[in-house]
DNA sequence: GCGACAG
DNA sequence: ATCTTGTCGC
């Protein structure tokens, strides 16, 4: 698929977090009206330090049917971390690789499926947000663990829910069971995509296992060019 | 000052 | 994320 060169790189801190605010104002939040996907791609990224600090990295782009399931597509490339690990700056680390990723795709996923957190952030603008504006495709992001906001527990069966909200009250993604007597997984928007809908895919992702079936296939893939390359 | 902290 | 053995459970 087309994707354009990435915005300058930041070298600092401060410089990531301006640039996560130069893109804010790019997200599209609003209804996005009638989607239906045809195709939904998983990334994810694996690491093998090399001791002295730099990160060895591949990361996977697995490209699914949204009905059936089944892998249609997949690329994957060898990298190295593009920034040190810093919560709420943790999508400049693998970025760029997971762009290139993405140029190696002859199809153009209808729905992005991030491993990490959307709008879930401390700042309002995870990897999730970033991979959504930088490509412009609809993007969501399904976590392992909480980043940011306060919320209930969910009942004990698939599907329940609890709403993750910030300091203020306001929703800013859910938490949501996805097997029964399973720690649940944090779902929260990243672009073009409201906060039901993304919900849905992440519950039809996830028939079998805890993680969605993008998450997964992207993970052995990620796991298994790290141990080749 | 003390916790919390996607991967 | 990754480092790591055995172990409980379907």
């Amino acid at each position: 698929m087309e994707v354009g060169e990435v915005h300058a790189w930041p070298s600092t801190v401060e410089e990531a977090r301006d640039i996560q605010d130069r893109l804010r104002p790019s997200l599209e939040l609003g209804d996005p009206g009638p989607q239906r996907p045809a195709t939904i791609a998983g990334l994810d990224v694996s690491y093998a330090g090399d001791g002295t600090g730099v990160d060895r990295l591949a990361a996977a782009v697995v490209v699914l049917d949204a009905v059936t399931l089944e892998t249609v597509e997949e690329a994957v490339v060898a990298g190295i971390a593009a920034f040190p690990y810093v919560p709420g700056l943790f999508a400049f680390r693998e970025l760029p690789t997971l762009l290139e990723a993405l140029r190696r795709l002859d199809t153009t996923p209808g729905l992005l499926v991030c491993d990490g957190a959307g709008l879930a952030h401390p700042r309002r603008f995870g990897l999730a947000c970033h991979l959504g504006v930088l490509t412009g495709l609809p993007a969501m992001g399904v976590a392992k663990t909480r980043l940011f906001g306060r919320h209930d527990q969910p009942g004990p069966r698939r599907g329940a829910t609890a709403d993750l909200l910030d300091d203020g009250g306001e929703v800013v993604g859910r938490v949501l069971r996805t097997q029964d007597g399973t720690r649940p997984v944090y779902v929260s928007v990243g672009h073009r995509i409201d906060l039901d809908t993304a919900c849905r895919h992440a519950l039809a992702l996830s028939p079998e296992f805890r993680l969605p079936e993008t998450t997964r296939r992207a993970d052995r893939l990620s796991r298994a060019a790290l141990r080749a390359g």
